[in-house]
DNA sequence: AATGAATGAGTCTTCATTCAT
DNA sequence: TATGAATGAAGACTCATTCAT
């Protein structure tokens, strides 16, 4: 059992409504699905390692299929999280006066995540190329509104004089690979290595790179 | 069938040892594990859309993972292509004098292997999780060599006081994730989607976010 | 459905741990493996038989072989029976004064064991040339208890001078290669022909051969 | 390769119309066939174990049961070998006195047989409980033939009062019985074993066992 | 709510056999 | 005569799902 299990187990805790064999099965159906993938898992699989009758995984998810959602989906929702706040300008203005400041505390904010979520995330980036569902609900419920958000921000700091005045997409892309970029090199080579100076120096590059020309 | 199979077809072409069947095997198999992943493929549908029996596949390929290597590891040798320059140096001196050359050149030719070998590319982004084969052999024989090969090239341009002297690592995955969040997006948007001023921009960025401080 | 599948059935029902599929499956298989071998009977065939789904057989038995053994072995424990007796020479001058009471005894028991394990003694000496866990099976948990309890009751009855001196292995082999070759006949030619005379006339030339010279 | 086979070898040879490749398939055949059963042996294996291509296996042979019943018919017919003889009753006088002295020779004759058949012996009795034709083969062509000719020899020394007046085919029988324990014993154990002193007596065995009464 | 035996379609793979070369 | 690629039926075994208990 790892860091992120038991994480995953305090978030299956507070949920009064599912049984205790139910959070066994998701326990043991996100391990699995993580390590072996969604089609190479087998029900019975999970059942052993949930320790429940393969018939009690089937009383509570219609299909296998419907057990993946019931993983995936409420991850999504939280997603949405850190950018759904009211009068976000006046945040912004307060807490965060400089870009670099908002970068620094997204950075941070999503590798909590993360380190809360990497096996469920890892299911999400491995299934979604296979299942068009999980593409649809992540653009609709998810990616729309993410994007229009930070679209909003990243003018924010553009009319600030803060940032180039690239199109906010463009923006969003240049910030996002790079963060990400961090993301994948550390989850590959080391999830516990967390390194500050090495987010310092990739925020000064993306302060220099966005820096308005002339 | 769609245009990067025709070019993989080819490519197969090109390959005296394979018996027409064994092409058909591979151009089929390629197509269905792209769309649906290996372990969610069955041999019979392979079979199918090759208009072979299925009996023919394990005549050639003894088992079905056999198959996938079969199609995955070629890709991967030729990725090695671009970065196997004997008297590296020279050629940056002559034909790369400034590293957004470099960077330029890099993003023309990395788009070219992704144009012939999407599909391919994908099944070994989407498969390289669940095989440590693939993981294997691609750190081997070709993560290895290539990653040397360009912390090189970015101290040559570090010496000529060019981009900013962080660790070359650094610098590499600052570069590669611009690049790549750029690929990603083409993509996943639209794979036709050609934007030279897109690429104008993103080096921009990356040479003003890698310029020597002071 | 035969005779000695009726007795195979009763012995079956004996056993509370078996459910009524399973026992099904056994007499299937075992009827099916007795006509047509281990290796020529498929998994299809006994499902049918057994009229039960081919995977039905798979959840009682994880193999083909499996199944074999869990036919094959319970029987061969049973075969040790007639010799696990406590206290043996006492039996031997009570029950059985002359070495011939004793042989005649012991053909009869043999007889009724060979009428109610018919099917499954042919499988196991059809198929004993192609399982070495069959081989090591019964001459491990089998072969050597009997063979030792059998030297002693010949060396009982060479000490009390009724039969020849010759090694005890050499007695039993002469002895068993009689009633062997008794049986083969017996049930090449008709299972069901029972002829005391021609047991009696076995034992009169039993007799006569072992008997001590001079 | 074993000294029997050398001695199979040298049979196929004296054969002219056996093309070589033929021969070589008959040799992998009985090998493989003796050592895992003719159902569990798969033509390719033979194929690969003769080095030829498997069709060839085919342009000889009709089918798989086809190349079984080669291996195994002309060894049924050298199996009437030594009861061929005309004017038996001469030679018996002449050369076998005493029925010990025929049993004598008969023994040291098929050992001799088995020696040099060994392998093809075991897969005839391997195999005869699954093919009919097998059976009907031995029973029609040898068996009668056998039989008939070796109740003639049993009444000849019961003739001449050397032997008990029972049944030829019970003499028969017992004869037979202790003989094929002795060689099963033999083969079992140690088939380079040979022990003429063990053969001895066997035979006083033999004939104590079948002298007249009184 | 939970079980686990039962299912039969489906899995990957092997088979004996054919046939164009 | 010999080959070996090709076949498709059949093989053992697994799967997600159902249902009586």
């Amino acid at each position: 059992m790892t860091d992120e299990n038991h994480l995953l187990e305090e978030m299956l805790q507070e949920d009064a409504n599912l049984t205790d064999k139910q959070k066994k099965i998701l326990v043991a159906a996100t391990e699995m699905f993580a390590e072996k993938g969604f089609a190479a898992t087998s029900t019975n699989e999970i059942a052993k390692k949930a320790g429940v009758a393969e018939g009690t995984i089937f009383r509570h998810y219609k299909t296998k299929k419907d057990l993946l959602l019931s993983i995936v989906t409420p991850m999504m929702v939280k997603m949405l999280g850190p950018v759904i706040i009211k009068d976000l300008n006046k945040v912004l203005d307060k807490d965060f006066e400089y870009f670099e400041d908002f970068v620094w505390a997204m950075i941070k904010n999503r590798q909590e995540f993360l380190d809360k979520n990497l096996k469920v995330v890892q299911i999400f980036l491995q299934e979604i190329p296979f299942h068009h569902e999980l593409r649809e609900q992540f653009i609709e419920h998810i990616g729309k509104k993410v994007v229009s958000r930070i679209i909003q921000i990243v003018e924010h700091y553009q009319a600030k004089g803060q940032i180039v005045k690239l199109p906010a997409t463009t923006v969003i892309r240049l910030t996002a690979s790079t963060i990400m970029g961090y993301f994948a090199a550390k989850y590959i080579i080391d999830p516990k290595w967390n390194d500050d100076e090495e987010i310092d120096q990739m925020i000064h590059f993306l302060k220099k790179g966005l820096i308005p020309d002339e």
